[in-house]
DNA sequence: ATTGCAGATGCAAGGGGTTGCATCTGCAAT
DNA sequence: ATTGCAGATGCAACCCCTTGCATCTGCAAT
């Protein structure tokens, strides 16, 4: 279980600072049931606080992405959808046809992961990944 | 070599029509020495036709694509780039500190593709991805 | 409790891309 | 050569997201 504590320790171990803005944020994104996007968390977060810019929201899921918090991914509808980390890692098969979306399990990303760092020396980011095509439906 | 009766014979048979428009902008991507961008086509196009719209350029790359003349990817510099199918399949690692992008052969994904359709039936769309992360220099 | 300041925010302008709609045009049928 | 019309274009408004800048504030040092 992550506390606030362990947020401005991680925070300030960054130089940065905990303002109520980031708390407010951080708590739409791990009480959402499902991937939430920019614009859901920043509805939600204006009920109590009317006062937040959008971009603020922007630029606080950019630096919890930086801090592993939060993992981003785009679905294909136009907008970028977020994630607790506490719901652990994950990736999608989004249908280009019907639209569907089938979850992977983080696994069956690890072989092309260690084929990228053994034969290019590269460490792959692949912690939330949405690959499209064509569904067994639909082909 | 494809010629231009080769694509009206593909645009009519999707029920398509050739313009001076989509054959100009055709011309201006099988043209580029390498990936180029949406507003590129458009200022290189515009000098021999100034009229165009930008909206044109758009819808039109969005019908290349669906006929496989072109390929579209994302290299994280903040707009599209597309690429003459005639070049070749290939993908690209790109690193988030230096910027760096790494070419890599089609045969890389194959592996992922193969696994996709045999455990998810799934016909995964991989023919020109950027996959993002850190390159040996940069660790 | 005060102070100082780097980091954070709000605001407004701007960039890339999409879309609805009225007009135009390639092209197949006559 | 004309005609008819579905498909294509131009235009303007809009959406998602980013950025420069002036102001504000968390928080560490005093
Ligand atoms: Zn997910
Ligand atoms: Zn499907
Ligand atoms: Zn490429
Ligand atoms: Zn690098």
């Amino acid at each position: 279980m992550i506390t606030t504590g362990d947020i401005v320790n991680k925070l300030s171990r960054h130089g940065y600072r905990l303002t109520p803005q980031r708390l407010m944020i951080l708590d739409a994104v791990d009480g959402a049931d499902d991937h939430i996007s920019t614009d859901e968390i920043y509805m939600q977060v204006c009920d109590q606080y009317p006062h937040l810019n959008i971009s603020t929201v922007y630029r606080t899921l950019e630096l919890l992405k930086e801090l592993g918090l939060v993992t981003e991914t785009d679905l294909g509808d136009g907008r970028v959808r977020y994630h607790s980390i506490k719901k652990g890692h994950h990736h999608h098969l989004v249908c280009h046809k019907c639209g569907q979306t089938i979850d992977m399990d983080e696994s069956v990303l690890s072989p092309l992961k260690a084929a990228l760092s053994r034969d290019y020396d590269f460490d792959a980011e692949l912690s939330h990944l949405a690959i499209f095509g064509i569904c067994k439906n639909c082909r």
